[in-house]
RNA sequence: GGGCGCUUAGCUCAGUUGGUUCAGAGCACUUGGUUUACACCCAAGGGGUCGGGGGUUCGAAUCCCUCAGCGCCCACCA
């Protein structure tokens, strides 16, 4: 045993890390026992480790270790997603430092710079997680792009086109002018932004008195196409048929009548300009309306904004501003503040945009997960208050925008075979695509040089929504060893915020493709926040280094740390603080070992009465902890599990049990404790192991030779055994006589060295664990008066015994009076509250039998409570 | 604008069906303790009219109403 009295975490971390890689503790193949899966979420290809990883990793490792543990066959399986937008973003970022432009790389270069950046940064992350601790299969690592990831994406598309539910449409999407592509309702983030609300004037055909709009968006006024006013507004009925002229852009337009207009907002009036607004848009279908769109694909102004053109949107709004206030016709500019939507990824203001596209019919689909989530309850949402946002995001679900203009991620497999739109095919290959586009175009001689590919890519949570099946190769042999063992997994570990991005879309496409549910239980983890409650990021510097954390702390400490602070769907205040009470910890089970071990052990010597009982007591009370600790885990409370445990070794195991049995200073331990409680210590390792992978491995390890199988990863979890509760309570009345003791000690200021005698009314054996008492009391003997007629000490009850002290003067005889009859005073008016309480007619004829008899018994308690400071008074 | 949730000790949080073990835990704090596993420690202790107000009940942290503050989700008011 190393000598060393502090644990020193990274001296064994990297060495048990690779001991368990070594002997394939990790990996899994179907078998005969049952299964256990997880899928990871998996990281951003790019990503680094950041808190939010560190934490549900960390719960991911604890569920599947403890379940490797209990004799499942435990299978997590790690993987990373390409992440289209925020890689393709990160890739041409770096292409530009570089002075390359990504406009001018082919399709296939680009890719070719991709992909490169995935080989250098790709497994980074997974490392981190080993760092961890991470017990993941890593042999079946996957990626969201590999070859058959892809194919069954690209399977699935076809799939349901064929069946229908996928479409391609023209319609106002969420434009991404930054990354330059679409982008999915989910991927738009509202946000409250302080703007302007412009009252412009627009001439009226034949009058005199201009009409004037409200709009927060005056540089779209070259997009207008017509000024709505609603149907019945007494004030404008008399310009009903007219025609107005835009500013600036000097056009004529039609007034129209829509019920949409909310007469009481603005001036009444909405200027319609349907290419950039979804209300607009539908506006400009109701009457036929031209549809002008004034920008490019970054957002700047085209051809239609006149002497604006090729300038920023924002740059314009200014602009064309003063213009219009030049020209006399800006009336009012009131400040107005209103949600703007913006790019989850760039953090771009969106803009509506009409373009073709293609959707996922999804109201079908989504049924089977409803159900299973809101009524058979097959999917157990962690913690259940889930269940509203996601029965609301699943009730009012919408088609799903599944196109990116993007070139990282799974090609969309349309074909087309003209310039007509329309002349198109779905197919997985080309080969098949050439084929059906010979038939469907009727024309034999078409060769595949003349059919053209989609340009687009598919939504990177078009991939990973298939993931929990995927991984198993389940799409595309549906019925193979794996998929049939592993799936459905068990658990998925994730945050709130990816609970439709993702989740719901796996519960769907589970029910879509299996004909089953992809996990029994989602367990939602809170946000990582600061101290201060503030979300972590990049800006405010305020998330700690990862794997820093790892460095000072060690990995198991970092993981407790996560743990006392992470109640399910609760987010969680992250304070460095509590890695150190994590250490702290590894550092006190570290130090039990060292006394256990340093002790000389003498088999001549026999157990100890005080030995035996603590070493039979603590053996029940493991037991009881064990059940309350595997219930927390059923209910996947996680933070309790841990907090239980922690409690059980450090007060019950090292302040109790150890200090009972230590033996006096010098002297050896008899052998049969010595044995005993080695393996109650073994048994503490096992129910830390999943909270504490390396710390406890290193003490398994250094205890005993261990052959491979009986490494500490792969032991059993215990099994609850009956236990004595009565015999815990009574331990814990004998703990209550020496927390009595030793107060009795504070109180009078004695020593805590000072050796005392204890007396008790009538007989020891009514003292639970005497010889314990005496022990740790630091008593000298326990003597019994039969009859004490005359008191000659201090006295104090515990558990219903009334003790006495003797005191002999050493204590201050005046101040001692004074505290005793402060408390007589408390004691009495406590004893009137409960009598007071005990008359009244109503409570005691209403309330239950053991209600009236606690209160009886508070009564009796008081009672005599006031009696022994009487006694003790009396006795002074 | 609609919906959901939260508010308990200095901090972070538990409190299942109203009543025994209901006012708790961990940390922090205060006091005392250094030859004797661990000061990353030991022992003892002090902290809360359970966000405010009202109601139901013999009895409310728990149920109802209301007000205030905070958070989240959804939604096309220019």
């Amino acid at each position: 045993m190393s000598i060393s009295s502090k644990f020193e975490a990274s001296t064994v971390e990297q060495k048990w890390y690779d001991y368990w890689l070594a002997n394939k503790y990790f990996a899994s193949k179907p078998d005969d026992r049952p299964a256990y899966s997880i899928v990871i979420p998996p990281p951003n290809v790019t990503g680094i480790l950041h808190m939010g990883h560190m934490l549900n990793v960390s719960l991911q490792d604890i569920l599947i270790r403890r379940a490797r543990m209990q004799g499942f066959n435990a299978c997590w399986v790690p993987g990373t997603d390409h992440a289209s937008i925020a890689t393709e973003a990160k890739v041409v970022a770096r292409l530009k430092e570089q002075g390359i432009d990504k406009n001018d790389l082919t399709r296939e270069e680009f890719l070719g710079h991709a992909w490169d950046w995935t080989e250098e940064y790709g497994g980074l992350i997974l490392k981190q997680l080993q760092k961890l601790g991470a017990s993941c299969d890593w042999d079946r690592t996957k990626f969201t792009l590999d070859d058959d990831m892809s194919a069954s994406v690209i399977q699935v598309f076809v799939d349901l086109f064929n069946k229908g539910l996928v479409y391609r449409g023209y319609r106002m999407v969420n434009w991404d002018p930054e990354a330059q592509t679409t982008l999915s309702d989910e991927e738009v983030i509202y946000e409250e932004k302080p703007g302007f609300l412009y009252h412009i004037a627009y001439e009226v055909e034949g009058e005199t008195k201009p009409l004037v709009i409200a709009t927060t968006r005056p540089e779209t006024i070259f997009g207008d196409t017509a000024i709505c006013i609603h149907p019945e507004d007494e004030r404008f009925q008399h310009l009903k048929g007219k025609k107005v002229k835009v500013p600036v852009a000097n056009r004529w337009i039609p007034i129209i009548e829509d019920d949409y207009v909310d007469i009481e907002f603005g001036t009444g009036c909405l200027k319609v300009t349907p290419a950039h607004d979804i209300n607009d848009k539908a506006i400009g279908e109701r009457h036929n309306l031209d549809v002008i769109d004034i920008f490019n694909a970054d957002a700047t102004l085209n051809a239609h904004g006149l002497h604006y053109e090729s300038q920023d949107r924002f740059v314009v709004r200014k602009a064309i501003a003063k213009e219009l206030e030049d020209l006399g016709v800006l009336l009012k500019k009131e400040d107005y503040t209103h949600k703007v939507g913006t790019s989850e990824r760039t953090k771009a203001v969106i803009e509506p945009r009409l373009s073709d596209q293609w959707f996922l019919k999804m109201e079908q689909l989504a049924e089977p997960a409803i159900k299973a989530v809101l009524e058979s309850e097959e999917v157990a949402l962690v913690p259940a208050k889930f269940k509203n946002t996601y029965r609301h995001w699943m009730e009012n679900i919408r088609d799903w925008n599944i196109s990116r203009q993007l070139w990282w991620g799974q090609q969309i497999p349309a074909y087309y075979y003209s310039n007509n739109p329309e002349d198109f095919v779905v197919a997985t290959t080309p080969e098949q695509a050439l084929e059906l586009a010979q038939t469907k175009s009727g024309n034999p001689d078409l060769m595949s040089s003349d059919l053209r590919q989609d340009n687009d890519v598919l939504d990177t949570w078009f991939s990973s929504w298939l993931w929990p099946i995927s991984v198993f190769d389940g799409i595309r042999n549906p019925d193979n060893e794996e998929i049939n063992y592993y799936y459905p997994t068990r658990d998925l570990v994730t945050g709130p915020d990816i609970l439709f991005f993702w989740v719901a879309r796996m519960i769907i496409s589970g029910y879509e493709f299996r004909n089953e549910k992809p996990f029994s239980k989602v367990y939602l983890t809170g946000l990582v926040r600061d101290k201060q409650g503030r979300k972590m990021s990049k800006q405010l510097g305020n998330s700690p280094d990862a794997l820093k954390l790892i460095e000072d702390f060690g990995a198991d400490a970092v993981r407790v740390g996560l743990m006392l602070s992470s109640a399910a769907g609760n987010d969680l205040l992250f304070d460095e603080s509590l890695c150190q009470q994590g250490k702290n910890f590894s550092n006190k089970i570290w130090n039990a070992y060292r006394l256990i071990e340093g002790w000389e052990v003498d088999e001549n010597r026999s157990q100890s009465v005080v030995s035996k009982e603590a070493i039979h007591w603590y053996a029940q009370k493991f037991q009881q902890s064990l059940e309350l600790i595997n219930d927390h885990f059923d209910k996947y409370r996680i933070s309790d599990a841990m907090m239980t445990s922690y409690k059980l070794i450090w007060d019950d195991f090292c302040s109790w049990l150890l200090e009972a049995i230590k033996p006096a200073y010098g002297d050896p331990i008899d052998g049969q404790t010595y044995r005993e409680v080695r393996v109650l210590f073994e048994e503490n390792l096992k129910l830390l192991h999943p909270f504490m992978p390396f710390l406890t491995e290193e003490l398994w390890q250094d205890m005993d030779t261990r052959s491979v199988e009986e490494a500490l990863i792969v032991s059993t979890w215990p099994e609850v055994q009956s236990y004595d509760e009565k015999l815990i309570n009574r331990f814990e009345e004998a703990t209550g006589v020496i927390g009595g003791i030793r107060n009795f000690r504070k109180e009078k200021e004695l020593g805590f060295k000072e050796v005392l005698a204890l007396q008790v009314i009538g007989s020891t054996e009514a003292i639970p664990f005497e010889s314990l008492v005496q022990k740790m009391g630091q008593l000298s003997s326990v003597s019994y008066p039969e009859a004490i007629s005359e008191q000659t000490g201090g006295a104090f009850r515990a558990n219903g015994l009334e003790f006495f002290i003797p005191l002999e003067g050493k204590i201050d005889v005046e101040k001692e009076r004074l505290k005793l009859q402060e408390e007589l005073k408390y004691a009495n008016g406590f004893l009137m509250s409960v009598q007071k309480k005990l008359a009244n007619e109503r409570f005691v004829s209403n309330a239950p039998e053991q209600v009236l008899a606690n209160e009886r018994k508070k009564e009796a308690d008081a009672l005599e409570k006031i009696e022994v400071i009487e006694k003790s008074l009396a006795a002074l």
